[in-house]
DNA sequence: TGTACATCAGTGAACGCGCGTTCACTGATGTAC
DNA sequence: TGTACATCAGTGAACGCGCGTTCACTGATGTAC
C-alpha cells in the first residue's frame, strides 16, 4: 500500500489547519477550495481524496477549531477562571486574529449555519462554563448563572471590539467588560 | 419627466427593506440581487437603476438596519435603561429573527467588512451606550464603563443564545445574561 | 538486495452552475401643445 | 380636453467570471518476489 495512513492522515490535517485559519478570519462563504488547499501547500484536484464536499470540511474544521479553544483547559481550580477572563480580554487575544477564539469569531455563520456547527458550538461554549461554574462554587448562590453571565460578557466584549472602527473605543470596550467580569466573579 | 422623484425614491426603499431583511438574516455573501429584487417585487435589471454595485447597497442597507435598531429611542430618563435591557433579552426579540437588532446579527459580517460598515455599527452601538450611560449617571461612579459592559452583556447574551443548538440552553444564558444586567444596573 | 508491480495521493485541465453585471428593449407616465 | 412626444423605471435575455466539483492522468511509494 503505497502512502501510509500516517501521510494521507497529516495531510490532512494540514488541510483543516488551512481551513481553520481561513474560516476564523473570513466565515465560510468567502474562503473558497482553492485558498485552502493552497494555504495547505496541495492543488485544487487532491481536495476530494480527503473531503465529499466544502460543507463537510466546514463541520471538520469549525469542530477542530472549537477544540484547540482556550476554555478546553482542563484544571479548574480557582484563579483559572480569573486567568481566563484576563487572558480572553487581552489586548494580544484581540490582536491574534488567527487564534481568535472560534466563540468570538464564528458566531453569526454559526447562528446561521446547520445543527453539526452549532453543536460544536455549544459544546465549546458548555466547556468555557464548566470551568467558569466550578471556579465560582464557593463565592455565590447561583454558580451557573454567573458563570453564563461572565461567558457572555467576555465573548460579547470581544465581539463589540472587533466590530467596532475606532481602536480607542474597542480598548474601552475590553476594559469594561473585563472589570465587570472580574467583579462579578469575585475576582478582583 | 415620466415617473416622479418621489416614485423612484418608494422603489428604492422597497429595495432597500428587502435587503435589510436579507442580509440581517443571512449576511451579504448568501443573498443574490435576484432575490433582493423579488423581496421588493421587481425582476433583476432594474437593480442598476438604484445602485452601483451589490457593495453599495450592502452598505446603505446596514446602515439603515442600523438607524432603526432600538437603541435608537431617544428619550433617556431613569428606567428606559432598564426596559430595553428586558426587550433586548427578551424571548421575542431572540425568536423575531427579521427583526433581530443589527448589533446582534451582523457583528461578524461587520468585523470582516469595509470602513464605512464598521462606522455604522460604531454609531448605533454608541447611541445605545449613550442611553445607558445617562441613564446610570447618578447610580454609580463610572457610568460610562458600566453602560459599555452591559452591553456587551446583551448583545453577547443574544449572540450566543442564537448561536447555540439547545433552545432551554439558549433561554438560560439570556436569563443569565439579563440577571447580571440588571443587577449591574442597579435595577433589580 | 534489487526490480517489477500495484496502489492511490496529488495534479491540473475542464465542466457547469450561480450570480453580479450589462444591454437593448418596453411601456408607463408626465409634459407640451 | 385630447393627443403626440420624450423620458426613464423596469424587463429579461445574455455575458462572463469565479468557484465547487469531476476526471483522466502522473508519479511517489510500499510490497512481492
Amino acid at each position: 500500500m503505497p502512502y501510509t495512513a500516517e501521510h494521507k492522515q497529516a495531510t490532512r490535517e494540514r488541510i483543516v489547519e488551512s481551513a481553520r485559519r481561513l474560516f476564523n478570519r473570513r466565515g465560510f462563504a468567502q474562503v473558497s477550495i482553492d485558498e485552502i488547499m493552497e494555504g495547505a501547500g496541495l492543488t485544487r484536484g487532491g481536495f476530494y481524496n480527503h473531503f465529499q464536499t466544502k460543507e463537510e470540511l466546514y463541520a471538520e474544521a469549525v469542530t477542530q477549531i472549537l477544540k484547540c479553544a482556550p476554555a478546553a483547559t482542563s484544571s479548574a481550580e480557582t484563579g483559572v477562571a480569573q486567568h481566563i477572563v484576563n487572558a480572553y480580554l487581552s489586548r494580544s487575544h484581540y490582536d491574534d486574529i488567527d487564534n481568535l477564539c472560534p466563540l468570538v469569531a464564528l458566531p453569526s455563520d454559526t447562528a446561521r449555519g446547520g445543527n453539526g456547527v452549532r453543536r460544536a458550538y455549544e459544546t465549546v461554549l458548555n466547556s468555557m462554563i464548566g470551568l467558569f461554574t466550578s471556579s465560582l462554587g464557593c463565592r455565590t448562590n447561583k454558580p451557573r448563572e454567573r458563570a453564563l453571565a461572565i461567558a457572555a460578557l467576555c465573548i460579547g466584549g470581544m465581539v463589540l471590539a472587533r466590530a467596532v472602527e475606532t481602536e480607542s473605543f474597542a480598548d474601552e470596550i475590553r476594559n469594561a467588560a473585563r472589570a465587570l467580569a472580574l467583579e462579578s466573579g469575585g475576582w478582583e
